[in-house]
DNA sequence: CACATGTTTGAACCGTCAGTCAAGTGCGCG
DNA sequence: CGCGCACTTGACTGACGGTTCAAACATGTG
């Protein structure tokens, strides 16, 4: 039922997955065709059709796919590290959409503001981006909340309402950020996110920086 | 040359403008037909393109067209008010989606994302989208420094800085709200905005509420 | 009343895709 | 070796929708 046939590299339903997305990411959701998408996987067009249902359903499925696997990988990096406080730096830093190559965030934001704009007409979407949003979230508030026991956060406020907080600040800056504002270069997001973390979680920016 | 001719209500310019937001408010950007937007404005199909020279043309103006009445609309409001800790109340009241019907910022949000996703591949439109942005964002700032010089501030920070969180902030929460994110109802963005509001900029929530 | 000018119509045109399908291809198993 | 099955192809089609256009239509002018 599931396994290896011919010459499956990995899966063709990935790597139809992966191709979706990384055509979604440079011609647009609206404009992504299934020939592209086809070329773009080194198959033909009919492939697709026989791997998914209808265009619709794979874009949806394109979308929180990669979503789902920057979750994972930016998780596990997180997991590696000991202190509350370096991991909502490094957090931050591998959310900032730009400069930073190891993940690919600008594609990232992307492709996240286009699960916005189908989920206000799909309800299917509508659910997944609740779920993804949530668990992101979550992940924040764990942080947060981890950092108030160990005692590296000053342990006022709920920790569910500052992730809240710190998330919602930085969709708004990344989306400037993506959208190229000359205003909102990558740099002023970390620098001004970091300042609103500490501000409202309670934390040092630096040994010797306070400001 | 732009004088009444025959039974203009307005003009036919504006009308079609207004006729393509409504369209694009319930049918979503990339579902919008001109035959939509001929249907709703009660004109034939090919008049639209009599006004138009494509559709793209069209839907981008139509985007900032409404954008700008509602910046205009928001900014006469507040120009009635004295209290610069009135202002940004009022502001921040105005600018949750949902339950407030004075101004439908429900709709407004819903275009403003599809602004986003467009502005990612539109370069006219990516301009368009900074210009409006900076002149909500200053708005603010204006409000903060005013604030800060009567004193209702304290005249710590800089406005310009102050004014990137509230509106990222905002913006970040308000795309919860339009997702109807069970999470973050109207009364949690406008409860959240006010308190990080009172925490940066600093001042009190209501006489005798400073929890 | 004619004529010119600026509007408006609705049908025809035409390219573009999503989705279908009948025909291949190659692999494993008997 | 040859059957069968899973996979793959690429041509086809049918619908859809943006754009064009020639013909009406209204209005003001002489």
């Amino acid at each position: 039922m599931t396994s290896g046939r011919q010459k499956p590299s990995k899966d063709r339903h990935t790597e139809i997955l992966d191709a979706a997305a990384k055509v979604i990411t440079d011609r647009g959701l609206a404009e992504t065709r299934i020939s592209d998408i086809a070329e773009r996987a080194g198959v033909s067009p009919g492939l697709i059709l026989y791997y998914f249902e209808s265009k619709d359903r794979l874009l949806s499925d394109a979308l929180t796919h990669v979503n789902d696997r920057y979750y994972l990988q930016m998780s596990r990096e997180l997991r590696r590290i000991e202190s509350a406080r370096e991991q909502l730096v490094r957090l931050i830093d591998l959310s900032v959409p730009g400069p930073l190559p190891e993940f690919d965030r600008l594609e990232e934001w992307a492709l996240w503001i286009e699960v916005w704009v189908r989920a206000l007409r799909d309800p299917e979407m509508a659910k997944e981006r609740e779920v993804l949003d949530r668990r992101w979230r979550d992940a924040i508030g764990d942080i947060i909340s981890h950092g108030q026991q160990t005692g590296e956060f000053p342990a006022t406020g709920d920790a569910n309402e500052l992730a809240l907080r710190l998330s919602c600040m930085m969709d708004g800056l990344a989306i400037q950020v993506i959208m190229n504002d000359s205003a909102v270069p990558p740099e002023r997001m970390k620098r001004t996110c970091m300042e609103v973390a500490a501000n409202e979680i309670g934390f040092a920016l630096e040994p010797a920086e306070t400001a």
